[in-house]
DNA sequence: TCTGGGGTCCTAGGACCC
DNA sequence: TCTGGGGTCCTAGGACCC
């Protein structure tokens, strides 16, 4: 049995945890904190979101929708200090936990009442944090965390082979997790609206639509079946890097080439802390209006010096004709590991 | 009304090799 | 004048997630 805690509204609860005065009102959290600036909501306070504002919307768009909404800044450390506190008290039960992201866990138990944990889990976590979390029950991750999207907010559900049918069968395809608007798109071209359909699709046309692999996984994630494990250790990452959407176009190449320069350089330090090693590097550009490339250059040799990978920035740069106004630039690097 | 930042994984196509 | 088949690796782009 497997366990999927999920904070509600993780990002707005921790905002509001800071600013209690601001409970009740509409609270839009996302870029700067200005809404006149290039950005995106991040999340929505309950108040807001009735009047349609949610997570991706641009800030202009959402202080249009929503004109007297609270804007408060993204706060990351604010975010990553809460989630580390959740995540102790979680790593304190006695099961197997996976950590899936800054707000949401899976526990792996074995033998216990599962509904009781759930309680209990929700019970610690609120006490000792004051966050509130739902909590999905299943026979794998995939039906856990479908489940506590359905117990939202505050709630438990229970998904597993004898009810995952009837819960399921006629609610959207993009209710599964994997499913966005483009495969949406496709699978209503095909004439698959929900899951039930989905299950029942032939596995062929799926993968002549959408390759081999997610074809098959498609079909399998609408019948509820996943067999990922649920794994403590955290995967060895693959990639670090950073990109900077500017809040008015760089025109002048010259300018680009620093900015490369200077995000190549960021990086560099950050493999350096993290003690990781770059074999090659990505250069992002976003050209105006909205039109992204992108370039990547082996290093020379594995290494985390600044130096190596300016270079390779540099080198990867060469290989974009920058005749246009550019909106976004970003440095990446591919890690050994 | 313009569209963030940090990531992961998959697919398609081309280069190359035997 | 027409050009196989099998395989690997790399690059670019796209979809998705939080």
């Amino acid at each position: 049995v497997i366990l999927h805690v999920d904070l509600d509204q993780f990002i707005a609860a921790v905002e509001l945890q800071h600013r209690p005065e601001l409970r009740g009102r509409r609270v839009i959290v996302g870029g700067s904190g200005d809404p006149s600036t290039r950005g995106v909501v991040a999340t929505a306070s309950y108040e807001a979101r009735r009047f349609g504002i949610d997570s991706g919307m641009p800030l202009r768009t959402a202080a249009h929708r929503c004109p007297d909404a609270v804007f408060l800044a993204f706060d990351r450390p604010a975010y990553q200090a809460a989630s580390s506190e959740v995540m102790a008290v979680l790593a304190g039960f006695p099961w197997t936990l996976e950590v899936a992201g800054w707000d949401e866990a899976y526990l792996e138990l074995n033998g216990d009442a599962p509904e009781r944990v759930a309680a209990d889990v929700q019970r610690a976590v609120l006490g000792r944090t004051g966050l509130s979390c739902s909590v999905g029950i299943g026979e794998n991750k995939l039906q856990a965390k479908v489940a506590s999207a359905l117990a939202k907010p505050g709630g438990i559900c229970r998904l597993g082979s004898e009810n995952w049918t009837s819960v399921m069968d006629q609610r959207p395809a993009d209710t599964l997790p994997g499913i966005g608007p483009k495969r949406k798109q496709l699978l209503a071209e095909l004439g698959i609206t929900d899951v039930g359909g989905l299950a029942r699709a032939s596995e062929e046309t799926l993968c002549e639509r959408f390759g081999p692999n997610i074809g098959s996984w498609l079909r399998q994630i609408a019948r509820g079946i996943d067999e990922t494990p649920v794994r403590p250790e955290h995967p060895p990452v693959r990639s670090l890097g950073h990109q900077i959407t500017y809040q008015h176009d760089l025109a002048d190449p010259v300018a680009v080439e620093l900015e490369v320069t200077r995000l190549a350089a960021t990086v560099a330090q950050d493999l350096q802390t993290a003690g990781k090693l770059a074999q090659s590097v990505v250069v992002v550009i976003r050209f105006a209006p909205f039109e992204t490339h992108g370039h990547i250059a082996r290093l020379g040799r594995r290494s985390a010096e600044e130096s190596q990978l300016t270079a390779a920035a540099l080198t990867a740069l060469e290989r974009f004709e920058l005749d246009r106004p550019v909106r976004l630039v970003g440095v990446r690097a591919e890690l050994v590991f």
